[in-house]
DNA sequence: GTCCAGGTCGCGC
DNA sequence: GCGCGACATGGA
């Protein structure tokens, strides 16, 4: 195995709370070994090949190895995308400094030790078609249509073809309406997922530059709500993927958590007044409710 | 069979 | 702006 070191943050830095503490890691191409918390992922590279990438913790550093033998091109692409799926390169000291100061200490209880770091995928394309999987289905089903994603549009693994990369988006836009119909099965989401496809190849809308972007809050939310299957639930999730947790993702997750924990069950308190419940947490909304649900 | 899941969209008002 | 039904899929 071929491997380099990946210096982690100065912030407390905890490698399996970032992994497991969001369910990204649970969808493929993502594969989690707990035994050695070792993550794995089958990558297509931009030339077109297809790696298998490891990566776990090593005292103060991580490691990111791999099988085959990559060029310097091929590691920095490698690295890069590791980098993005753990927020290597993003700060959340401002996120840890408002816990520690809150009256309430209980959420500074959960994440002092490293937690929060959310993990993500290489690329937006990727985040925002798992996210859009997550509407209106229950997560078992998410898990397999990620998996039917891979298996049906992404490029083998050569030293095990079973094993397959997330498609990039020319082959979600060059596969066949009945390949969606009789074997990706997303319901109807086929048409949204196709269509950021399509609108990436075409050029139609650059997607990845949302990574750079400055928005932020409500005109981050609506840049995101333009596109197909994306509302203001995905929108306020892939805007915390971002980095900016300042929406709360309403879904029925949420106000299930909050109904239970804050309003005695009852079912008929109002999505404003559950949300009030995170007001004081500014632009870390999301996250404060994210750890709320893990005490 | 029926309901519904970590919703979104298009319609009518 | 708000309420309402349709929507693919598959588990409970």
């Amino acid at each position: 195995m071929h491997t380099i070191s990946i210096p982690i943050p100065t912030e407390p830095f905890d490698f399996r709370a970032t992994v497991t503490d969001h369910g990204w890691y649970l969808l493929a191409p993502w594969r989690w070994r707990p035994d050695d918390a070792t993550l794995e992922r089958v990558e297509r590279l931009p030339s077109g090949r297809v790696v298998l990438l490891h990566i776990w913790q090593d005292g103060e550093t991580l490691k990111l190895g791999c099988a085959e033998s990559l060029d310097a091109a091929e590691w920095d692409y490698a690295q890069t995308s590791i980098r993005r799926s753990l927020r290597i390169d993003q700060d959340f000291a401002p996120f840890y400094q408002m816990a520690q100061n809150a009256a309430d200490q209980a959420l500074w209880q959960v994440v002092k030790h490293g937690r929060g770091r959310l993990m993500r995928t290489p690329t937006l394309f990727e985040d925002v078609i798992k996210m859009i999987c997550t509407t209106n289905i229950t997560w078992s089903q998410t898990e397999q249509m990620s998996a039917r994603i891979c298996e049906n549009l992404g490029s083998p693994y050569p030293a095990d073809p079973t094993r397959k990369a997330f498609p990039m988006p020319h082959q979600v836009a060059e596969a066949s309406e009945e390949t969606f119909t009789d074997k990706v099965r997303l319901g109807y989401r086929n048409a949204s997922v196709q269509h950021l496809g399509r609108e990436i190849v075409t050029g139609n809308y650059n997607l990845e530059e949302l990574n750079q972007s400055p928005l932020r809050g409500e005109a981050l939310r609506k840049e995101l709500q333009k596109l197909k299957g994306v509302g203001p639930y995905a929108a306020a999730s892939v805007a915390g993927l971002l980095g900016d947790y300042t929406y709360l993702p309403v879904d029925s997750a949420f106000r299930e958590h909050v109904r239970n924990k804050y309003f005695d069950g009852d079912k008929t308190v109002p999505d404003a007044k559950m949300m009030s419940i995170y007001e004081g947490w500014a632009e870390w909304k999301q996250l404060a409710y994210w750890f709320d649900r893990d005490r």
